[in-house]
DNA sequence: AGCGTTCGGTTGCATCGGTAACGATCAGGT
DNA sequence: ACCTGATCGTTACCGATGCAACCGAACGCT
């Protein structure tokens, strides 16, 4: 007896494999390009619009567990791209900053992201984009109110 | 100097993140209740669409490595969920089948599948499920013809 | 001040997952 | 039949990751 489940069709399943698609293309880019995770990247990524966050405010935004942000924290700052300094007044806080280095190449992965992104709206068309973008709209909207 | 690249808006992030919140909820059902990986579900999903499939075909149809299906089939098996037979002709191949145990996880497992996606768009609501939708759709689209 | 709790961040441990190599089998060409 | 290369599936190795325990610091309460 077969059951009349499709697997295809599950919400969750299709998500998870559109995310996949879409994200090994660019993960391609900076694994092999720059030898980082995709931790690292993100977080690189986060520093780079914000300026300076804590290893928490990383965490917080991103959805990454903390432990993966330490880790993350630790490798870019053996390869010189960010620093940590002291909070004044709560010890144990740590402001993260990228270095020089470490804005170069957020510059260059930030431009291939463009480009990436700008051949994904090419090939799948603006309006699939834009639908996509809706739906991408609504999981966040109920995620931030339960 | 701060960058105009805003991470938020980038769309493999945005699935990345979506995708995991929606995969949580349902991922606990699996995990907690029957001590299932997601792997080991989607084999047991995929097994119970199509009766019976090769470890080359789930790979192939989930997307999924093939030493995570390997591994995947091997804990189903060991809890009496699936057979093997052999293949008349290719003694390479293995065929996989549920067992009447399987059935009766498959079944449970199902009937939480499709009420975890009834209450999903209950919460998002139906426009921005067909949104969500033909999204996704442009992906796989997109995926097939490369 | 003293005590328990919470918080920021790190680390040990066990598990998961991908790469590459492998054994066995099959297919094609000679 | 033989040899080469491809295919199915498994496994060894190693990197990535989550959980829980942990340290030091801050906070709240008395």
């Amino acid at each position: 007896m077969m059951s009349e489940f499709d697997l295809e069709a599950f919400l969750p399943y299709r998500l998870a494999r559109a995310s996949d698609a879409i994200s090994a293309g660019f993960a391609t880019i900076y694994r092999e390009r720059y030898n980082m995770t995709r931790p690292e990247w993100r977080t690189l990524a986060l520093l780079g619009a914000f300026g300076h966050l804590t290893a928490t405010e990383i965490s917080r935004r991103s959805a990454m567990h903390k432990t993966k942000v330490s880790r993350a924290v630790q490798s870019l700052e053996e390869r010189g791209w960010l620093t940590r300094s002291a909070d004044d007044g709560d010890r144990r806080v740590e402001h993260l900053e990228l270095t020089a280095g470490g804005w170069a190449i957020h510059a260059e992965l930030t431009e291939n992201a463009r480009a990436y992104e700008g051949d994904l709206r090419q090939r799948l068309g603006a309006d699939a984009i834009a639908a996509l973008l809706s739906g991408l709209d609504a999981i966040e909207a109920d995620r931030a109110h339960d």
